[in-house]
DNA sequence: CCCTTATTTTGAGTAATTCAAAACAACGGC
DNA sequence: GCCGTTGTTTTGAATTACTCAAAATAAGGG
């Protein structure tokens, strides 16, 4: 009944514990209240190897466990998961929606005006919304996203090579 | 040689000074080391008119005036503007790109959740990088852009009138 | 094991924006 | 005041990121 073939590096679990990474994954989607499948699992575990990425770069990542995974399917995994509140959804001016496995800690993001790449940032508050405007002109606030924009350590590095 | 045929209705400014609004638009333009011309002018009068507009509602309100006017050149004329520092671009999540004149004073912006409309939120600081994560990940930090997300005045009252 | 319901595939469509070549117009100099 | 250079706009097309819808398929409770 086991699904996997994957040789097992460390302890074999035997009992009744299943495997545990790949359950863990599991379980935080039927734990979304969500059917757990091949290509959600797929875009989980592409997620959890790289944040922060693109839909299409997901898909990319999933296509080499699940070669028949259409995009659509991606773009459908990632919509059900950040509606569950799964995944998050951010898109920084420029750039193709990024997605997120890290949820409901409000962070921020730092993103490198030459490259692209984007880093986490701890929010200092912590809370949503973390920053309240002196003057909201009204509107009842829910949120503050906080984007900083900057040049990533590679960049400082090669443009500080580049102008000598 | 004036090219307005506007009634003034204040006082009526003679010697050396020029027809003010009009002509304060074309120096802007001027200023930014950029040649002023008709679609130029059309377009950073709808923006003083209408902030935080598309490239598309700029077309529209441009047409009225210039029905010429093709949409590539409205997108020519904001990307001039932007690269001249004479407009700013934002891009919240969700939305097509939004321009504004405002420029230069670092502020904020809050977006209803509902209806998508945006308002200026006025910087504490002023000066950007308004803020300074406590880790940055070797990042340069340039720049602190906030948005906030919350329901606009309109929508509360619209929500709390459907709920009863 | 089957049935219901959610999910994925397949195929197509849309919105926002960009690219490129040719026509045109601003404005500094003559 | 006209002219040529250079920047701008038009015209026409392409691209990227994403969404929609119908048919095929698979998850998981009973």
């Amino acid at each position: 009944m086991t699904t996997t073939e994957l040789t097992q590096t460390s302890a074999e679990v035997s009992l009744s514990a299943p495997v545990p990474a790949a359950d863990a994954l599991a379980d935080s989607i039927r734990a979304a209240g969500l059917k757990v499948t091949a290509p959600r699992l797929a875009v989980l575990q592409a997620l959890a190897d790289a944040p922060h990425s693109t839909a299409d770069r997901l898909f990319t990542a999933v296509r080499a466990d699940l070669p028949g995974t259409s995009l659509q399917a991606v773009y459908g995994v990632l919509a059900a998961f950040t509606a569950a509140g799964l995944t998050r959804r951010i898109e920084p001016a420029g750039s193709a929606a990024l997605f997120e496995r890290r949820v409901g800690d409000n962070h921020h993001h730092i993103v490198c005006t030459r490259c692209g790449t984007v880093r986490d940032v701890e929010c200092a508050v912590g809370e949503a919304p973390c920053l309240m405007p002196d003057d909201a002109a009204g509107f009842a606030v829910q949120a503050a996203e906080v984007t900083y924009w900057g040049l990533c350590p590679a960049c400082q590095v090669e443009l500080a090579t580049t102008l000598t």
